[in-house]
DNA sequence: CTTAAATATATGAATATTCATATATTTGAT
DNA sequence: ATCAAATATATGAATATTCATATATTTAAG
């Protein structure tokens, strides 16, 4: 249907597009976590974690590392972080649009 | 459910993880063009391309500029341009995973 | 070999996205 | 006022994602 090459990159930033994955990433830039680690960090359960690390693991954005019954994850590229960073730069610039932005979303969440 | 913050980056990511959407972006960097210009280049239909810039224009990451029947777009920030070739970059890193990823999304589409 | 801890995967109902088709709106020209 | 060009929006069936619950798997310890 579409090149594959943009299939791609539009699924790495589809991976990007949900809350509590970017809220691992971010976890992940100071460094590696394990499972629980993120799990007691977000205060969501196990499953869920697991869940997202899977989608972020097929997409190639984070890698495993077993250690016993532990799984440490970190990001498969530094640039991933300047990727976030990048990211925050353009909300920062856009923080008057992003608040009606917010607003016009809890309007909308009746 | 997720922190207002979260839940608009992950819009925003989102708002980039669809391939029509990036190659719309990846025609603005080059500068503004109209609707027609757009339909023309990506070879699509008119319709397809309104639905997609509407997603953008709402996620603020498109903006519109009328001129007589036309509607110019052009990227809100220039560090959108920035944040695509980051990650470029991310993906020239990891072409050998990248390939092995599309083999998989090829095969998984009979 | 059993058990417990840590992580992963399966399942499916609810929700959201996609995309094609049809229709509406807006603007400039005649 | 009418028409055509350019763009936007509405609709809905098909498809994909989300997320909670349940179950599997893997590993180390006893």
């Amino acid at each position: 249907m579409y090149q594959p090459l943009h299939q791609f990159k539009a699924e790495f930033f589809k991976a990007l597009g949900h809350p509590l994955r970017l809220v691992i990433l971010e976890q992940l830039v100071a460094g590696e976590k394990s499972v629980t680690d993120l799990q007691a960090a977000l205060g969501v359960d196990q499953s869920s974690v697991s869940q997202q690390l899977a989608i972020l693991r097929t997409r190639n954005i984070v890698e495993p590392r077993k250690d016993g019954t532990s799984v440490f994850y970190r990001l498969r590229d530094p640039l991933i972080a300047e990727l976030l960073d990048l990211a925050r730069s353009i909300f920062n610039n856009h923080l008057i649009d992003t608040q009606a932005m917010l607003q016009q979303l809890a309007t909308s969440e009746t």
